[in-house]
DNA sequence: AAATTCAGCGTACACATGTAAGCTAAAACT
DNA sequence: AGTTTTAGCTTACATGTGTACGCTGAATTT
């Protein structure tokens, strides 16, 4: 214990050069779930069999992405809010175009969490749900704290948002730029519909 | 020319039994995507290179698969519409249980679309989008004739209702039967939410 | 009856995979 | 200084893969 590990943060730092090599070989052509260790391994530069000194195997590094991609996908959310905040535009276009720019600019993330939550393994499957859930949650909570609907029905109606955005996320990776605006004009009118419906049933007046 | 074409029938009968084989040998822990020719010829009791007699890769077996489930989906849902112009219950409700019930009998098919969708083959993405596609329009006329909303309405609204029910029928797949049943309140729900929200937007009144 | 077609088979090969076993050198601890 | 720990390596093996090649016998055509 002197000056600094330097044992551990040669571990740590390999192991970085592991994440980072998975995330990299991920693409619209490359799903994790088609990723073999061996790969993994000759893109981070060391042998095969030093993968095991960082992960049990490959299931524990691909819930390692899961989580990773999650982390990344709630800070931008995180910062969009801040903006919204701040007094910049609708509440609604300017999350739809924040999670947008997430998909753009870190499409392979994006795809493991699209991909994993339909995938062979349980637990990958349930840990992409986690991260859905937590923005359901977040929404819920902001939508009864704003409109003061009942908990059921603001949990429904975050929950019916957030599947519409993070399926036009999904179908924005096939699409061009500028079908990409237009994508983004049809959700939002959507989480419009389930905003004003959800309102309008809730005050049956008219 | 003579009787019955005993020859091109057996070939037609083995290239079943080879589509059945494969639906056979999908399931929750089995995708599309890692299923190997050999495995598919094993299931099918034949030998590995005849596959080819019948289909160019599996990429091609995939292709019809993924038609087949489409096909099945879309005279489940026929036979629903036709159920409901006999009189039964709510359009809505009708709709969710048919699509539900589909889940539950027709589960690997169901998985073949869902995850296809956001596979790694583009041809197998766009198949899936077309068959997902094909539901979009017909409730979009659907919607137009029945209310009178103009087409880029009833499409967003279409389009976001077939998106939230496709997203239920992949969450129910991982739930047990009671759950689904909450599952399904919830879905109906959400999809009054669409249809109030876009009508209500549409005649400003009140 | 003779010739042709072809669905299905067996053999074979080159290749990629996961991971077991054991070594090495440097770091960490005593 | 001596001992222990360990990240990373090399070698090795058993297993599964896609598919090329050529054969066979029966169905079909001539």
């Amino acid at each position: 214990m002197n000056k600094s590990t330097t044992r551990a943060e040669q571990k740590e730092l390999t192991r970085r050069t592991i994440i980072d090599a998975a995330f990299r070989l991920l693409s619209a052509d490359q799903s994790y779930a088609n990723l073999s260790l061996r790969e993994v391994t000759r893109e981070a530069g060391i042998a095969p069999t030093s993968f095991y000194r960082h992960f049990k195997d490959m299931d524990a590094l691909g819930l390692t992405l899961v989580d990773e991609a999650g982390l990344t996908l709630r800070q931008l959310m995180r910062q969009a809010r801040a903006r919204i905040e701040e007094g910049g535009g609708s509440v609604v276009r300017t999350s739809v175009t924040t999670f947008m720019e997430f998909v753009e600019t870190n499409g392979n993330e994006f795809r493991l969490l699209l991909r994993e939550r339909s995938g062979t393994s349980k637990s990958f499957r349930l840990a992409v749900q986690r991260e859905l859930q937590h923005f359901v949650e977040e929404l819920s909570d902001y939508i009864e704290a704003r409109t003061g609907a009942n908990h059921v029905t603001a949990y429904y109606e975050a929950d019916a948002l957030v599947t519409l955005v993070f399926n036009a996320g999904a179908d924005a990776l096939d699409l061009s730029p500028s079908k990409r605006i237009l994508l983004a004009d049809k959700v939002v009118q959507q989480l419009r519909y389930v905003a004003k419906g959800s309102e309008s049933l809730r005050n049956h007046k008219c």
